[in-house]
DNA sequence: GTGCGAAAGG
DNA sequence: CCTTTCGCAC
């Protein structure tokens, strides 16, 4: 099974570059963040051998799960707890699914700085309230964070910088010590893996990026990741506009 | 020669049906309107075979003449005693040519009618004194104005609507009595010859539309016509995206 | 319906 | 740089 990630920021501008990835992977799975609309407004058409779970509100965030699984159903709980549409959890057979799209944040002395890490702590609780670490799950999305300096270009001209910070790095951690697995990491340990190039300056193609979206899973599932990649070829290109973000894969048997 | 008048509406936003309309007909006169924006902006790119003359502002109006005769130069009294880009004098050495885009109008009791109405009054009064009705003048663009109900699709759904009121179509009627032919009509006395269609409801496609685009001629050009048509397929389609109007053409052996 | 542009968010 | 919304114009 092939699950991805994807920022899409907007899908609605971003139709083309969508059908191009169904086209390329196939994957059972798409999970899309920032889709900036509300439900009624979710392009469907272009996903016609899929089933839309889409949380969204106008204009900001929002984020969808499009699947070829049957009988799911959600988890709105976390979701309900908060002001903006950022996360949709679903029940399959055999895993639960997290996709998040995490607050982007700003910078120190911010309330959104202060909401991002609240946002981080409020999921960790109710990671330990709902679930333990030998569940078998999935959370996946947008964190905003790069994990470690290995994880941006140039640690130097991004220290101090949104998604660089040690309270946003700490946050991550102790969301990950929770018991989750950084699969891109632990498949690749030597290749960056950035996800997210800046639009400004043409940095994607001089592979000037950070690497702020994730696969998580637990250990459960671990041994059964088959494959887990970016797909550059998604944001090194002109034609149909891409994202800032690269999708992430993962095949895995569950 | 064929001289062609246009109102793209955004040169900007129609490089591709302009691009399509030098390749069908190869004009040496490209005469535009509505090209909302100032000469910098102006995409010459599109027309290499072209000098290009443009009088534009930001984001409204404007007009260009694109042309691939020699030996040119502006008369520009009429726009410089106007606060909006909308015309675009040019001698010929044969002719004279007044490429103009007359104002919307909106209607009664409202200062842009009133500003429609003391605009052709202006520019009757500028012809009168620097012009007779023997010399050789091709004045073309928008006016804004259908001169009879013949000229509309419906006239009693559009009776008194911008465009078809009397007050209108008397001034327009007094610009052409200072000496000029409708060459269009004078051509086709049975043709509707609509070059405007609305962009709501798909009016295109019923031929619901109004004849408010013109070529105008003083009579010693009379006999050096050839052809004038209008060319629906640059507006009868949905791509390259048409502009609201159709261009308008004329074969002239001057 | 379609265009522009300004402002806010990323 | 790129997206969304809004107001305005036609």
């Amino acid at each position: 099974m092939i699950i991805t990630t994807f920022n899409v920021n907007s899908i609605r501008s971003r139709t083309d570059i969508v059908r191009l990835l169904i086209e390329k992977h196939n994957p059972e799975i798409i999970a899309l963040q920032e889709i900036k609309c509300t439900p009624d407004l979710f392009p469907e058409l272009i996903f016609p051998d899929y089933k839309c779970l889409v949380s969204g509100e106008k204009s900001y965030n929002g984020v969808a799960i499009c699947t070829k699984l049957d009988s799911v159903h959600f988890e709105n709980e976390f979701q309900d707890s908060l002001d903006q549409k950022r996360s949709l959890f679903v029940k399959f057979e055999n895993f639960t699914l997290m996709n998040i799209y995490f607050p982007h944040g700003d910078l120190r002395n911010n309330d959104k700085f202060n909401y991002k890490l609240t946002f981080y702590k409020k999921l960790l609780k109710f990671l330990n309230e709902n679930f333990t670490p030998d569940d078998p799950i999935v959370m996946l999305g947008d964190f905003n964070v790069a994990l470690t300096d290995f994880d941006v270009y140039d640690p130097e001209i991004l220290r101090d910088t949104i998604g660089t910070m040690p309270e946003e790095r700490e946050a991550l951690r102790e969301l990950i010590n929770f018991g989750l697995v950084d699969t891109y990491r632990h498949v690749h340990p030597t290749d960056p893996g950035f996800t997210w190039f800046s639009y400004i300056g043409g940095e994607v193609w001089k592979n000037n990026g950070m690497r702020i979206d994730y696969i998580l899973v637990t250990r459960p599932l671990l041994d059964k990741i088959k494959r887990v990649e970016v797909d550059f070829s998604l944001r090194r290109r002109r034609t149909p506009k891409p994202s800032d973000h690269a999708p992430l894969l993962i095949e895995i048997d569950i």
